[in-house]
Parts: C-alpha cells; sequence; structure tokens
DNA sequence: AACCTGGTCAACCGCGGGGCG
DNA sequence: ACGCCCCGCGGTTGACCAGGT
C-alpha cells in the first residue's frame, strides 16, 4: 500500500481515526481497538483544548528523553508490526503513539523499514547482488535508496553498510588486477533488476512472520485507502466489514 | 584465558524537501 | 509567504561477534 504525499491532509487522527478504528474494529482483537481508542480520543481531547502551540524547547527535550531508544526487544517488534498492519506504512507519529510503544515515529518508520517489512530479504549479499551494487555505484555515487530501488529486498541501509565494508577492503588491497578480472566477469552475469523471489528468505515460523500473514489476511480487502476515503464520505456511504468484504471492488492488498 | 582488531549491522542524527494550514 | 509537520536520505556511531595473537 503506497500513501502519496498528498495524504497528509488527513491528519485530524482523533476523531478521524476513532471512526476508523470502529471500522476495522470487528476484525481485530477488541481488547486492541479500545486500547487504541482510548488513546485517540484523549490525544484529540488534548489538541482541540489548548492546540498546543510550540512546545517550549525543554518540553521537547523532556519528550525525548521519555523516549525509548537502542535495540528492539521482539515484544516491541510484535507491537509495531501489529499497528502497522492495522494503519498502514505511513503517519509514522500515529503509529508510534497509537502502538503504545515508548519510540519516536521516526524509529519506528526505521525499524519497519530497515527490518520488519515483509519484503526485506536478510543474509548474505549474493555475488550478482554484489557486483550490481558495485555498478550501480559507479554510475550514481552514494545515492543508497536508488540503488536499493534496483534491488528487491535490499534496503538503503544494508546496501550502506555493504558498501563501506566493501571500500575498506579495497584500501586495504588497492584494487588487483585478479580482482578487476572477476568483477568484470560479473558483470556480465549481473541481470538489470534482480527479481524478488516470492517467499523470499522469510522464516514463516517465526512469531512476526505469524503475526504478518495474519494481519495481512485482515488488512487483504481492507486497505487504509480504501478507509480514509469512507472517512471523507457522508458517513451514511459507510457499509460494515461484513458488507465491505462481500463488496467485489475491493481488491487492493496492503503490501506493496 | 585475556586482550585486541576488524567486520557487520542496527540504530541514531541532522538535514532538506514537500505538503498543508 | 511563512512556519509546522512528516518523511526520506545519507552520514555516523556503537554494540556485538568472530578470529587472531
Amino acid at each position: 500500500m503506497i500513501y502519496k504525499r498528498g495524504e497528509a491532509s488527513k491528519r485530524n487522527y482523533g476523531k478521524l481515526i476513532v471512526t476508523t478504528v470502529e471500522m476495522v474494529g470487528k476484525n481485530v482483537g477488541l481488547q486492541f481497538i479500545e486500547a487504541v481508542k482510548a488513546k485517540l480520543e484523549l490525544s484529540y481531547k488534548q489538541k482541540s483544548k489548548g492546540k498546543q502551540k510550540n512546545k517550549s524547547k525543554v518540553e521537547v527535550n523532556n519528550m525525548r528523553e521519555e523516549m525509548r531508544k537502542g535495540p528492539w526487544t521482539e515484544q516491541e517488534d510484535l507491537q509495531l508490526v501489529r499497528t502497522v498492519g492495522l494503519f498502514g506504512d505511513r503517519r509514522w507519529d500515529f503509529v508510534a503513539k497509537v502502538s503504545g510503544l515508548n519510540r519516536t515515529g521516526k524509529s519506528c518508520r526505521l525499524r519497519w523499514v530497515n527490518y520488519l517489512h515483509p519484503g526485506i530479504k536478510h543474509g548474505r549479499m549474493s555475488p550478482q547482488e554484489e557486483c550490481l551494487i558495485i555498478e550501480l555505484h559507479a554510475r550514481w555515487g552514494n545515492r543508497w535508496s536508488r540503488i536499493a530501488l534496483r534491488l528487491p529486498g535490499r534496503t538503503d541501509n544494508e546496501i550502506k553498510n555493504y558498501w563501506r565494508t566493501h571500500m575498506r577492503k579495497m584500501d586495504m588491497s588497492t584494487t588487483s588486477s585478479s580482482s578487476s578480472l572477476t568483477y568484470q566477469a560479473c558483470l556480465l552475469e549481473t541481470v538489470p533488476i534482480i527479481s524478488i523471489h516470492e517467499g523470499g528468505t522469510h522464516d514463516d515460523s517465526s512469531c512476526i512472520a505469524r503475526i504478518l500473514k495474519s494481519t495481512q489476511s485482515v488488512m487483504d480487502g481492507f486497505p487504509m485507502d480504501q478507509i480514509w476515503r469512507e472517512i471523507e464520505a457522508p458517513s451514511s456511504l459507510l457499509m460494515s466489514v461484513d458488507e465491505r468484504k462481500d463488496s467485489s471492488s475491493f481488491t487492493c492488498t496492503t503490501w506493496d
């Protein structure tokens, strides 16, 4: 699911999302939904109260200090996956808030993008991938995100890390002729875009993979785009979840 | 066994771009 | 036009681990 930038206009989380949560409520754990609702209603009240204009620097710093940092626990991962499954991988500040994680939106996004996203390959780079990185870096320089687009399943962070390691090696062994030969031979084999293998390298037996599957099945046929559209539409147009499932026009999937 | 070193990778930080009110 | 907010990017850091001495 891809949100366009314009989606940011639907930023009245508070009432809007409370409605959303009610709509999806039939499909997910009621306890979780109630918790989210409570949080959202509270945040909506706070916002409409004083609009909390321009927090002082001291306040901001205090908030930062309260935020958790460092490595993620499995529990945190599960919470994040669940929340992203519900609300999509946008609006990270919102996701961070409703997930109950004491993390910044930025931190949540990073964790998702670099580790938890279902499309990510874990493990060593294949020789083809290595060669492709070298080739694309020669062409584009440190445009890691751009390079990452040509390597499905690999993140810019991963490629960046790989390149740093690689460069160190190159510096140490000031590019011998034999290595350039193998590099060229490798380039010949390199395909323009490495295809994603269905199922990838994910360990389906893992807890997170199971959660991903279950949230995906919930979100299949229930994309956030549709939710937003319905929120914008007059309330009389809202369908129940069951009605929606029957609707044939509902064909989007969650993970794009 | 203890220490050192290099490699790997997850995570943080600062910054800039773009949308919105 | 301006400021705010969110997002994404690239650079950097630090923890952890394995292998060597």
